[in-house]
DNA sequence: TAGATTGTTAATCGATTAACAATC
DNA sequence: TAGATTGTTAATCGATTAACAATC
């Protein structure tokens, strides 16, 4: 155990963990030692140790760790023991996938709402909301008490709108735009840029194969 | 210079070099020194020359960087230099996004087809193509050499049809199906796990805030 | 030329792996 | 109990940062 802050490299690891648990589970394995789950999963069984043990020890000497109740604490962990609720600033494609996308619901991940800037998309009906103009936003967050925008637009004005969601409370931004948000420390933001991804694959292509995750 | 592996730190980095070496460009900036990029990406000016410098020295003494000829340059190394060709397996919500969004064509990597397992999907027309029965796939790919399968389905199933693009000589997979692809190293693997995304932000705003990128 | 800034080596920092005493 | 396996400390490895000679 340990109280020190903990590194992204360890919470990028987290999710991973609880899929292998939630597989675990679902094979009906009730117990695990770190040497048969690194195993599994490709990682050394000292990195699993080290990475438990910065939240607490949740194994046993000599048993190893209990799937179901690891499964449940990393849940607890990530925030999976509560939900969480979002709108989606940006009604373009990724964004009405994103909306349609059932599983972040059983989650916890709750969508209340959608927005657009483009006045040929509001009022149009995805999953069980209206598009509604992106004005409408800040407010929105104001009264519903939104946790976390999903920002699905393009890059030219996605600033300016998150600046109007920050001042209306908005806690986090998964942003799916192609910049760089320049926010205050306590917003926290979680970028997926895809088309950086996708050259990251051109990359390894072009050059021999390197490891990856 | 330095003919070392290059580290995953490193290749994640070029994509936002490239980024942010394009708006300069848009702005007319012709030169720049690693020490105002810095300033600018929020890195140290240390970290820019040493990555620069495993592909080569790009710069001049007194001088600094061309942007121009630095951007080319990047470019090159991620293989932006040439075309790539996909198709899109599994055309849901999604797929469909992916599909329709059209700048990645504008970075050379053109969609030729898009396939689905559902019979009521097929036939359907996503932007140019017609969703076809993923059984083609396979001979769709040794057919016209496609170098890039986009993986958009459920988990199950999904290591079944890659098996299949694999023997029919597809080069890499963009994965964003819930699950670890166990292939043979030439083949790249790039993976976009979306719910473990959702998960980091989610652990962020349940802990403090801590650093991200 | 003098000043600026790179390319590159050396120092530091942090993350991963190894080892082992504690203990179930 | 003996064997297994954790929690944790120590060693190693790799990536980042600092420093500076080379040079434009």
């Amino acid at each position: 155990m340990s109280d020190r802050k903990i590194s992204q490299a360890v919470i990028s690891r987290l999710p991973r963990y609880l899929r292998y648990l939630g597989d675990l589970k679902d094979e009906g394995v009730e117990r695990i030692s770190s040497h048969d789950l690194s195993l599994r999963m490709h990682v050394t069984a000292s990195q699993i140790r080290q990475d438990f043990n910065h939240f607490g020890g949740f194994g046993q000497q000599g048993y190893g760790y209990n799937v179901g109740y690891l499964y449940d604490e990393i849940a607890k962990i990530i925030g999976l023991d509560h939900k969480h609720t979002l709108i989606i600033v940006g009604a373009g494609n990724l964004g009405q996938a994103l909306a349609n996308y059932m599983n972040f619901e059983r989650r916890g991940f709750i969508i209340l709402g959608i927005f657009d800037r483009n006045p040929a998309l509001i009022g149009k009906k995805v999953r069980d909301m209206e598009i509604e103009d992106i004005s409408k936003a800040p407010d929105f967050v104001k009264a519903h008490g939104i946790e976390i925008a999903v920002l699905t637009l393009p890059k030219a004005g996605a600033t300016e709108i998150v600046g109007k969601l920050v001042d209306s409370g908005i806690k986090g931004i998964w942003n799916f735009a192609h910049v760089d948000l320049d926010l205050p420390d306590v917003i926290i933001v979680e970028n997926v840029h895809l088309s950086e991804s996708l050259m990251k694959l051109s990359y390894k292509l072009s050059r021999g194969a390197d490891s990856e995750i």
